[in-house]
DNA sequence: GTTTTAGATTGACGAATCTCGATACAGCGT
DNA sequence: ACGCTGTATCGAGATTCGTCAATCTAAAAC
């Protein structure tokens, strides 16, 4: 009688009870995440990749058939986010991709299973 | 003069001509980050990856002050992403990170420079 | 077959996002 | 000081996205 109650119970709950899985912070990823989740976004970092090196502004533009003032917006997005750095010599803005943002990438992706 | 000519283009151009830079594709990634580019989705894979295990939609949706059908949708998202999987066993569906995604989010980590 | 429950789909609305033209700002050269 | 060139910012329009209520489908129990 007992078993049977219980296997009753085992058939009826999909979820045995699980009141408090405490996952890790994930907030901190999203603007990262974000950031990349663009293909004219990605493409840039993937330039600042096979140059090796930082590239100005105008460079970036030139590799694109969009205006300058969006690809003066995506930078600003992948700056922010953390994942480039920007730096002003004279009348150009070099930009260059920010290691520590590969290493937070590295971070995420031991957090969901590595 | 020949020295001089060529301190002058130096300084004229940012850009010292690199006609065809070819980055590696990125495209294939965008849907990924895209995904992931979600506070909600970002912790559904953080609860995913707390438990260990696979967990069924009820027991995720119990997690989120959302509806039913939002919690579905975002599930439906990151199992087109590759980014987990879904399986049906009677009534429930059970969700689990799916493995290869990590290596996907590798394979771009090495890209952008690790 | 009918009822019940877990998930998925549809349609609609507001918010966020991408894009552009126009404009403003920063440095260099004259 | 002035103009010129590279870059950033400011609206505004168009599209995409997150969310919900309502509805539909799938599987199990009766």
């Amino acid at each position: 009688m007992v078993k049977r109650a219980l296997a009753e119970v085992a058939v009826e709950a999909c979820c045995p009870s699980q009141p408090k899985l405490r996952p890790a912070p994930t907030t901190p990823y999203v603007k990262l995440f974000k950031s990349l989740g663009d293909e004219t976004r990605l493409e840039i970092m993937g330039l600042l990749a096979a140059a090796g090196a930082e590239l100005c502004a105008c460079d970036i533009e030139s590799h694109f058939n969009l205006s300058q003032p969006t690809i003066s917006h995506h930078l600003k997005i992948l700056r922010e986010a953390g994942l480039i750095t920007g730096e002003r010599r004279g009348t150009w803005v070099y930009y260059a991709i920010d290691r520590a943002a590969v290493a937070r990438l590295a971070e995420f992706q031991k957090l969901v299973g590595g």
